[in-house]
DNA sequence: ACCCCAGAGTAGACACCGTCTAGATTCTAG
DNA sequence: CTAGAATCTAGACGGTGTCTACTCTGGGGT
């Protein structure tokens, strides 16, 4: 940990890092290169060592934010092991939190490709639906929801979350609108696995 | 309409419809004025009679958008004026149609802003959802959805859909995937509309 | 202990972009 | 008919992503 040296060491960390606060100040559109290297004390061609592109940069940002996503809907749903409603709405108040604090990084990681998203990113994202499956596994076993259509059930719960989501951070809704209706969804939910 | 003139005449429609154009094929990120400038033959200057700002050409893009996703949704609605079930299948169709066919709008649309939408974007999305309160009215003065939570209702369902697009277009699931989800969630509604 | 080479960072160039300004041209209201 | 407002042109500026050639340095194989 020497000051001045050559090599920065961990560049790759102290960009991302830079960038994702730089995400949640201004926005995708006050991310440069260039300005993340001043930031970081580097030359401006630094980054390309590490990012091929401006897009590889955003790749590793959807990719980080994917798994940090998934982390914290797991551990939000964790600490209701043996209470689906309170899991149901822990997972659901977390996701939200995510999406709100983060709207900027959540845009990039759901934000329309024309192009397929790159394996990395492709396998993050894996791993949040992978978190979802393995914390309502048991309630799908035990036939809690429609049978042969857990997967689909367990898709519609995410994509209503990511839908209110999208409706607060793009001023459409308040948040407390946002809240209330993640509460009705979860209500809806419950209630549809009451008589699964 | 005479040849090249000084004054163009519609250079606004014209540069709007070429970036919708862009949009499609190419996503936000190929959205250029001087481009636009460029293939409506008009000097790279010249959009800023219309558009102070990219910024302000993204809004209107936006707005527009707005506008004809309330009226291919009222459109849709309108043809099941007597059928409840026909009319939400129809106008949820209608709107993960728009959502896929024009992914990159969709997401100037909702895409996550720090500051407040302009007016302009603001009234327009009031007029989709005003076109919701319409298609749909009569049903909640029947009091055939649960009283007291029409607008939440409302809400919930746009939101359900919206994220279900938000999931398709960003290859997270397939679009028949997408269709199934949109499918089930008019399922649900019309089923908690059932036991209003 | 040495070399050397691949990875990491530097520096300069290039094309392109958004934005600003000053000026020319055209439309239109009075 | 004329003045002023709208519209468009043309040039300049700083900033950005990307490419290339070059320098530095740490660690592995001999």
């Amino acid at each position: 940990m020497s000051r001045p040296s050559f090599h920065h060491g961990n560049l790759r960390a102290v960009l991302l890092d830079e960038a994702e606060q730089t995400l949640r100040e201004g926005g995708v559109d006050d991310l440069s290169l260039r300005d993340l290297a001043r930031r970081a004390g580097v030359s401006h061609g630094a980054p390309r060592s590490h990012f091929v592109d401006r897009r590889a940069l955003l790749d590793a940002l959807a990719e980080r934010g994917f798994s940090r996503l998934a982390d914290e809907v797991g551990a939000a749903g964790a600490a209701f092991a043996d209470d689906l409603a309170g899991r149901v709405r822990a997972v659901a108040d977390a996701y939200l939190r995510f999406a709100v604090t983060d709207a900027a990084l959540m845009d990039l990681m759901f934000s329309a490709k024309t192009a397929a998203p790159t394996p990395e990113v492709s396998a993050a994202a894996g791993r949040l639906f992978s978190t979802f499956d393995a914390l309502f596994a048991a309630d799908f076993a035990a036939g809690r929801f429609r049978s042969g259509e857990e997967q689909r059930t367990k898709l519609l719960f995410v994509a209503t979350v990511q839908g209110v989501a999208a409706l607060v951070t793009s001023h459409r809704i308040t948040p407390d609108q946002g809240a209330g209706l993640v509460a009705e969804a979860v209500h809806l939910f419950l209630a549809d696995a009451a008589d699964g």
